[in-house]
Order: structure tokens, then sequence, then C-alpha cells
DNA sequence: CATGAATGAGTATTCATTCAT
DNA sequence: GATGAATGAATACTCATTCAT
């Protein structure tokens, strides 16, 4: 109780910036995303965006580590409820859309963004990527689907699926998680059955 | 037999923009492609661009357009020989991701590039994009899915695995072709055998 | 006769361009002129000036060129109508002495920018100096002096005093080449006379 | 005898911003060098330096004024251990050239950085140099050149010699106060044998 | 059809300096 | 005495686009 004061002042900027350049890379892209908007959009001067980020890069890749964070604690929660192995990727991959479509635009910036985007960051920001795709890969393992199914495209396929969601989905239909839930549904049923072509 | 010579002269330099554009647009995106990139790409001045485009915007236009007939091309010729729904549809996966990964750059900016990069002419790619849907909509409807799965959730699932393959895709593995195989092996078992939760 | 038109549009406003950055260059020194400062001089917007110069350290060795080009000029003239050693030094010395104070800001520039002002063009710069110290060094020689003297401290103490007349030379008092002769006359007497210590 | 402690921790942050500008105003000159790098290089934050120095022209008189302090304390030790008068004049210009390339950064300050380059102390800058050089005009005085000799002229052309070995010196070579000597030399002889053109 | 110089607004970033803490 | 965040103007340079030739 005693000092409540001391860090808002100091972070609250940087966290400001933050928000504001996530929304913006977010709707616009990297490239399209001058740091003139970000600081416009943050209330300060251009050049006070560099007392909290050394390049505009950076300011990405803070981004996309929050990001990143954001799905995987979202996945993890929702998976962490659920006990069934299906249960658990469906549960996966409708927190993992929800985090995408809805809740803050710093998921939104890991999916629409590319590592490449961002040269000097580059390794980075892939490297965020495939921590993150490992939680899917080991729900996926758990799954012990028929040995004619493989496991890698079924990864894609529903990653993909999710991921590229972002580039059709308007607020207002079907709530992201249903969309996903969906998704696994159709995913679900014959595998789980043995069947394979 | 009157005039063949003309035409190539005329439209050889517009051909080379394109080719040009859509390599550049492919690999870096539209906002972070200049003018003058693609000028000095195709050996001429960037004013030179504008005796054959008005606009960095309708030149997008142009490389969106010819991407997606490609697309849709391959993807025609790819369906008419097949006479079996199941079959049309994988034929026509194999040829859409063969278009995105393989072919050519034009269809890689269908996929890459959003129509809100380009607000002046977001409308056009918007109704392109949806144009060549309605293929894949049609074939699916042409499935006769039991009623409990959704066609609309099982088209966005296919071709967003689809086209987010060009994220992760690394030429050397298997072939774009083969993955849009198994990919639609993996949805096809079970929602054959009439199967959803 | 017949085209004489066609040079001056195309060439003028590089020159202009020269002309301008010598003169700042000249004053200020480089890194405290900015490309806005030759712009307006020039009266022309800041980006024109990339249509003749790729960077600011481009024009500078544009100018410095130009500096060593003028100088070694009028050095040359002078000495070509001096036959005896030291009139022909002397000669060299007073027109060296009035590049550097009277002629234009070019040769001043060669004297006041160094060559590690400018990183990406420094050998360059330092190139075209020592080029030109070959002149002096070729007059020396022929000076045919007493073995005792050093030839190489003499050139240095010869030309270190006339570059840096830039320093304290203000106009209104002797003329640059009677100065200049003067510092020869003074390093000519005693080793005529063969004396050294 | 009281508070002998006190003085060396308030002075020595002043002092270690003192050497860290004439490191850096000597190698990079006045305006390439920002009061960021001297922060840094002084391991301190930028607005410190202003506990110390209200403005950047400050700082650079305070390195300008130390930097005169030493030339003229080297110089005036070496005059005082001769008593002949060319003996002393080259004592003189052997501990200027020494200061100059030798001792410290301080010395190179003065010598490299215009008094125009930071016109709110020009004025200061130029006194302090005019200062120093009367210890020249004085030794030079005292030589009793022959009349037709311009004192004027002698002095210019050895202090230019010497201030411009700044710009060729490469470390390695002959020790700086050997070049000085020679530079003596070869305006002796024949001047102290009384010859004149 | 193409050039190349020019425009005017915009790019990321750095500047010396200030000031509440 | 020192911090660190902030300012406001400036830095070199690039943008899409125009237009006389």
């Amino acid at each position: 109780m005693a000092v409540p004061a001391r860090i808002p002042r100091q972070d609250s900027r940087r966290h400001l910036l933050l928000d504001v350049a996530a929304a913006l890379f977010a709707a616009r892209g990297y490239a399209a995303t001058s740091m003139r908007d970000i600081a416009k959009a943050a209330g300060m001067l251009p050049g006070s965006i560099y007392c909290h980020f050394p390049t505009k890069a950076v300011l990405l890749r803070a981004v996309y580590e929050e990001g990143v964070r954001r799905i995987g604690d979202g996945v993890a929660r929702a998976v962490a409820a659920e006990a069934e192995p299906w249960a658990r990727l469906r549960a996966a991959a409708s927190a993992h859309m929800a985090a995408v479509l809805d809740d803050s635009s710093y998921a939104r910036v890991v999916i629409r963004v590319l590592p490449a985007d961002a040269p000097e960051v580059a390794p980075d920001l892939t490297a965020l990527r495939d921590g993150y795709e490992d939680t899917f890969r080991r729900l996926i393992d758990a799954l012990a689907l028929p040995a004619a199914a493989d496991a890698g495209a079924f990864r894609r396929l529903l990653l993909g699926a999710l991921n590229w969601s972002q580039t059709w989905y308007r607020p207002g239909g079907d709530a992201p998680a249903a969309i996903a839930g969906r998704f696994v549904d159709l995913l679900r049923a014959d595998l789980a059955a043995g069947a394979a072509p």
C-alpha cells in the first residue's frame, strides 16, 4: 500500500504506445503505419516515441511479444479446463480464434505482420511464432490420430484456417469461438472413427 | 495476318511491368514496394510507369486481375478432368495451392495483399476475390454434405488453410498439390460417412 | 553552331547545386551544412537535390573533385610560365594560395573539409588530395636541395602554411599570391646557399 | 587543510566530461559530435551534462581554454630551458607540435575546431587563439631577423605548418617534436646568415 | 512511348535542450 | 547532482506523381 504511485508514470506511456502501435499495425500493416501515425494516436510527438523504443522494428517486436503472450495465455487457460484430448484441442482452437478476432489488436498483429516485413527483427518474430505453434503440436499429438492421418498436415490445416479467418471475419456474425469449434468438429468425426483414405 | 507485329511492342512493356510488379508485391507487400523499385526492376524510369498505369493502386488491380485469372484457369482445368464431386474438390484444392505456391507471383499477390492495403481499389479487389471463391462454393455444394455439416465453415476451413500455406511453405518439401490433397483427404472420410457431432 | 541550347537546361541545375554547396561547405563545414540549406540557397526543394546527387557525401565528392581540379589547373598554368625551379615553385605556391583564398569556394572546401568528415567517400577524398600533392613533390624535387635538407619536411612546411592561411586570412590585406611568394622567399635564401644545420 | 575531499567528487564529473568532449570534438569536429555522444562516452545521460555546462558551445569553450592552457604550458616550460633565441623558438615549436599531436585531445580541439563553428562563443575562442599566438610573436621578435624578412610572414609560415600537421600526421613515423625541429631548421640557416631575397 | 527533372508531402530518426522528480 | 521522459525543430532521404520535352 505504500508506494503505489511510482510505476504508472514511468510505464504508462510505454504501455499506451504499445496499445496504439498494436492497433495501427493490426489495422494497416507494418509498412503502412508511420511513426507519426503512432505518435499522433498516442498524443505525443514523433520524437518522444524514441524515449521508449529505439526503432520502429523494436517497437513491432515488443507488440509481437505481447501478442504471442496473450494468445498463449488464452489458449493455456482454455486447455487447462478440459481433460479429453479432442475437447482440449477444441478449446485451444476457440481460444486462439477469440484472441485473434476479439480480444485485442496484439494477437492480430502476430497474424497479420510477417517476420519478413521487418528484416531487422525477423528472426525474433519467427522464433516467437514458432514457439507458439508448439502448443498445438502437442495438443494434436495427444489426439492419437490413426497412423494414416498426417499430424503435420492436420496442424497446418487447422492453424491456417484459424489464422486466415482474420481476412474474412466481420464482427456481427457467429462468435469466433463458435466458428473455431465448428472447424474442429469438421475434422473430428471421421478421424476419431479411425477412417482415413 | 494483318498487324501481328504491332501489339507485342506496344504491350511488352506493360507486360514486363506487370510481371515485375507482381514479383515485388508478392515478395514485399504493397506498401513496402515503391514505384521506383518497380521501375528499376523493369529497367525503366519511374515516370515511365505512368504511360501504362495511372496509379500504383491501378497497377495493383491489374496484377490482381491476372492473379485471379491464373488461379481460376488452373482450377477450372483441373476440375474439368474429374467427375466425382470429392475428386473435383481435391483437384481444385491442388490446383489452387499449386498456383499460390508454385506458378507465379501473380497468385501470391492475391493472397498476400489485402484489399484494404489499397483503399482506392479495395472494392475491386474484394469483388475479384469473392468471384473466385464462388467456384469453391459450387464445388462444395456438389458434395451433398450431411445437413449437420456447415458448408460455409467447410469452405472457409479449406480455403483458409490453402491460402495460409503461403506463410509457412518453403520449396523443397512436399509438392504443393500433394499437401492440398492431404488437406482434402483429412476432411473427406468422416463427412462422407455422414457423421458430425 | 547547330544545337547550342541543349546542354544548359540539363546541367545548369547541377552546376548551380555544386556552386551553392561549395559555398556553404566552405563557409560552415560539411556537418554544419544541411541539404535543406543547400536546397534553399539553390532555390529548389530539398528532394530535388537527389535528382542530381544520390547523397550528401557524393555531392561533397563532386565539389571536392572540382576543387582539386581548379587548384591544379591554376598551379599548372602558373608553373608553365616559369623555367627556373625556384621560380616555378614560387609561382605554384602563389597560384595555390590564390585558389584557396580568392578564386572560389571549391578550393576552400578541399582545404577545410577533412576526408574523415564524410566516411562514405573518405578514400576518394584522400586520393584526390594526395594526387594533387604530387605536383608539389615534383616541383620540390627539381629544386636540387642540399642533401641535408629534408624534401618531405620542406613540402609539408610550405603546403601546411599555405593551407592554414585559410584560417587567418581576411580579405583586404596583402594579396594571397604575394603572401605565398614571401613564404617561398623565406625558405629560399639559405637553402639555395647550401646551408643546413 | 579543511575540506580536501570535497572538491574531487564535485569536479570529477566535470573533468570527465571535459576529457570526453575533448576526445570527441578532436576526433569528429564540433558539429558532428552530439551531446548524446558525449553523454554516452561519459557514462551519463544527456540531461546530466547540463548540470555542469549550460550549452554545448560553453562546453566547447571550456575544452578550448584547457587546450590553450596546455599548449601554452608546454611551450613555456620548453622555452624556459633555453637561452639562445633560435634554440628557444625551436623548443617552442617542438613543444607546440608535441601538444597538438601527442599529448591530448584538448590541444587538437584548438586546432581543429574553428571559432566560427560555434558562433555563440566565437569571440572567446578567437581571443584564446590570438592570446596564444603572442607567445610566438615575441619569440620571433627576439630572433633579430634581417629587416628584409617579414616577421609576420615568418610566424604564419611556421605556425601554419605546425598546425596543419594534424591533417597529415599519423603516429608511427618521426616524433612530432623532431618534425617541428626540422621545420625550424629549414627556416634558420639562411635567415640567420642574414640573407633575404 | 519514354525521359528525367521537379514537386510537395512524408519517411524514420536525431538534435540540443528542458524540467519535474 | 543526476535522472529519464519529453519537446519541437531539424536531420538525410524517399514517396507517388507530374510534365515539358
